[in-house]
DNA sequence: ACCTAAAATGACGATCCGTCAATAATCTGC
DNA sequence: GCAGATTATTGACGGATCGTCATTTTAGGT
């Protein structure tokens, strides 16, 4: 796909402040438009028409209608971002932080069901096919940020000799696992099917049933029943994401290495 | 969605016989674009000129494009649980058994990329919004017999003895988890992403990993330690699904593909 | 051989996407 | 301040595709 970006600004100007400024506004009413109306209802026209903007101006933020979508999904990781790095820091043994960590995911989810829905959409090939090049790419690094959360808390945890690798197995590994596990849950308890299968198993009970049985298979002290995990993952949920710093600062589109 | 399929047909005249063979076409047909050129190449009136059929006849048999994609996940749920069924006959134990289960899972994914991303697509509201009540209905039938069969499997293993479910812990959690951990793992290591991400990590390797871990924290007799699941999981790979009898229930004359 | 109900046709209206030449706004050097 | 240059904005337009419907064709029943 064509690239809509025009250059990653070097020197944060009035005017690719103006710029990102208006990208949040779009980005924005195109979420309020999803939840609102549906997938069916994001259209561009009435997109341009809501911020009382010209067509032509979208594609100058948006190289295509899908590209809106990857763009919700790339504000949704950063933000994703932002809870993860307050749930690694977390005061308490590594497995509390790993299920700190899942906690973060799933809280996002249950909170923010139409950017989730988005996460989804975004990986889709439909949507990937005819999103902005720069844009797929600073989605994966957003995603490699993510990941690399992960690990460090395996690698603490290991560190700390509360958790031992087996031979073989690098602790990319583990945290493969551990973001396959995380995925599976939320993508089946998201918002979508609300009728259907599943019903009457209550997410976050198994969420947490589920991470227990992984974490005790994987040696991870302390185990699951010398330790009340049900109490932290109910103290996460309290001391839960503060959002009083929507966008902290949004420093420059993260230099998004010039497109090639 | 309003709903194109005429009333089911009690008897199986000569006419619906036919119907159902074309549909059959058409669903092959779109499977071929769709792995050929993507999902942006699978248009309607394209599909129609493929089989030298007006477009009316199309909206005979689907109530919109996305219907169209919502059959064919309907089609991959129809030859997984044949793989189910085969493998839960697997001779073994019951954590053989479950195993197998996750292999023609994976196996399917691996075997059939395009079939697993519709499964993906499907799932997605932009798609679900458009298709047709009735067939959203059965996709949902197939989910519960696929998930019948999970939960039959671990009812086997808790009755024979080799799993042990905590207090207030039902099978049906357990099978949720399973098909959690294995919707993320195939979902992630699944066609798309070819460069991104999870990079350098055996797909195979961390899943049968995953597992173990897994059932290991379940207290799923053997535990992996005392029995080598690497070998289960080849040999369900050499008696892998034969694909000798693709449309079992195709009787009548061949009449295979005429046009080419 | 005729009648009737179901299926197929393909032209048509409508929607929506993405483009582009013309216009307006903003910046820069003097 | 001003003139020229650079960038942003506009909105009408072409093109593609979706889904419909009145009409024609086919096939089962007697």
């Amino acid at each position: 796909m064509t690239d809509a970006l025009p250059a990653a600004t070097p020197s944060p100007t009035a005017r690719s402040k103006a710029r990102q400024q208006r990208e949040q506004q779009l980005l924005q009413l195109a979420q309020q438009i999803l939840q609102q109306d549906g997938f069916a209802g994001l259209t561009m026209d009435r997109l341009a028409a809501l911020l009382d903007v010209s067509k032509g101006t979208l594609y100058n933020h948006f190289c295509s209608k899908e590209d809106v979508l990857t763009a919700l999904s790339v504000d949704s990781l950063q933000r994703l971002l932002l809870r993860f790095e307050q749930a690694a820091a977390f005061a308490g043994h590594s497995r509390e932080r790993a299920l700190a960590l899942h906690h973060a995911y799933s809280d996002f989810g249950a909170a923010e069901p139409t950017l989730f829905l988005c996460l989804l959409s975004a990986a889709t090939p439909a949507v990937a096919e005819k999103s902005s090049a720069v844009r797929l790419e600073l989605r994966q690094q957003l995603e490699a940020a993510l990941l690399a959360q992960c690990q460090a808390v395996l690698a603490a945890a290991v560190a700390d000799g509360s958790l031992r690798l087996p031979a073989g197995v690098a602790a990319e590994q583990y945290a493969c696992i551990n973001w396959a596990l995380a995925f599976g849950c939320n993508a089946l308890w998201g918002a979508q099917r609300q009728p259907g299968l599943f019903a009457g198993v209550q997410a976050a009970e198994v969420h947490l049933c589920s991470l227990n049985l992984l974490f005790d298979g994987m040696g991870w002290l302390p185990l699951s029943s010398d330790w009340n995990y049900q109490h932290s993952w109910q103290q996460f949920s309290q001391l839960s994401f503060n959002p009083a710093s929507p966008q902290p600062a949004a420093p420059g589109p993260q230099h998004a290495q010039e497109n090639a």
